[in-house]
DNA sequence: ATTATCTATAGATCTATAGATAATGC
DNA sequence: ATTATCTATAGATCTATAGATAATGC
């Protein structure tokens, strides 16, 4: 007998489709990040996936709906792979300036991830499944903890994203214009901006990334 | 004889193809900020402007034209507004803070405006007339004058530019949810990060804007 | 005479569907 | 038998241009 994870797809049909459909998220994926979405045919779209033109509304209603599922499934691989990294210091400062270093690493070793992020721009904060909510939780349970102090924490997410965003702007227009320690001095300077003292701002923001 | 700026359309003729490109200018603006300009074809756009279809060519070459020349405007009329309110207190320091929290207080005035630089993101940095090279002139000078301490210039230039995204954002989106102190808050916490002392960053960041 | 505007339309897309084909599941 | 895939295409756009009209400038 097979090994059956309860959400993989069971039969072969099954595999079959998801494969299918997940060509054509490929495909959208590669139009986000070079800028051509707006102007690709669903002809164009099924051509790159090498799928046959009617497949694709089999699983898809209409181009939006493909592309902000591929968004959407950016947002959600990212926000699984801050998961990975859980980091077991209890600290919700510590976890929340950690995610924030580690996903502007990340951003900087997988540029196609990073344009589709840097299009859809403050959307990061809206979706569910991304990493707004994981800093709004974090933040939240730092200032409730006294660790952290913020008049308005929808802003301090707000501007949590606008760092990142800002960091990713500025390596995809210049690898070199940005290093690994102006994600730290963001880091650092966040922490500060949230009412962290100077001293655990440094030690936080510089702590090592093993 | 009539008054003439040189710049100013001189005949009855040219001031009449200003206005029809500019009513071509307005109805994008409108498109851009309801989110609608991706999906309206030229016909919708010149029945907004109210002109005749064939009109839209003489004075673009396609929609995405048009598009780009409407957020261009818009950038333009708000950095000529940010000269208006030009401080003469001779401090770069100050010059930077009193732009930054002007252009989040006039975006609160100006919800279409909002809208468009909000869609624009980060393009704002980029755009040669814009609010971008100004914050980098002023904090290049802050810098030199020995006002500030920046280790990446540009880094920090596009990290004032996601927090004005960030307060805009949040406004679009809840306009109670940010308030006038948020902005100003967020100016000093800029100052800090920039390398100002306390006290000068909380006597900047809320002087009074009369 | 010049020039911007307008209307009308040819031709080029592009979308959504219908119906045929191929492969699996039972 | 079921279901996803594929090809082919009808019908609905939509763009760009040609040519007529209207208004000014000289």
């Amino acid at each position: 007998m097979a090994t059956d994870r309860s959400d993989a797809p069971v039969s072969r049909v099954q595999r079959r489709k998801a494969q299918t459909r997940q060509a054509l998220l490929d495909a959208a994926r590669t139009l986000l990040a070079d800028g051509n979405a707006s102007t690709a045919s669903i002809a164009e779209i099924t051509s790159a996936a090498d799928v046959g033109f009617g497949s694709f509304y089999n699983h898809f209603d209409d181009k939006p709906a493909l592309f902000a599922a591929a968004v959407e499934q950016v947002l959600e691989q990212w926000g699984d792979l801050m998961d990975t990294f859980g980091d077991e210091s209890g600290d919700p400062a510590q976890t929340f300036v950690t995610s924030f270093r580690m996903s502007a690493r990340v951003a900087f070793m997988h540029r196609q991830e990073a344009e589709i992020i840097a299009r859809s721009g403050f959307g990061l904060l809206d979706s569910a499944t991304g990493l707004g909510p994981r800093a709004l939780r974090d933040l939240t349970a730092a200032v409730d903890a006294g660790r952290l102090t913020i008049p308005n924490i929808e802003l301090a997410t707000a501007v949590t994203g606008g760092n990142l965003l800002a960091l990713i702007h500025l390596w995809l227009k210049d690898e070199t214009s940005v290093a690994e320690a102006d994600i730290d001095y963001c880091a650092e300077q966040l922490l500060i901006g949230f009412g962290a003292d100077a001293e655990t701002a440094k030690r936080l923001a510089y702590l090592d990334l093993s």
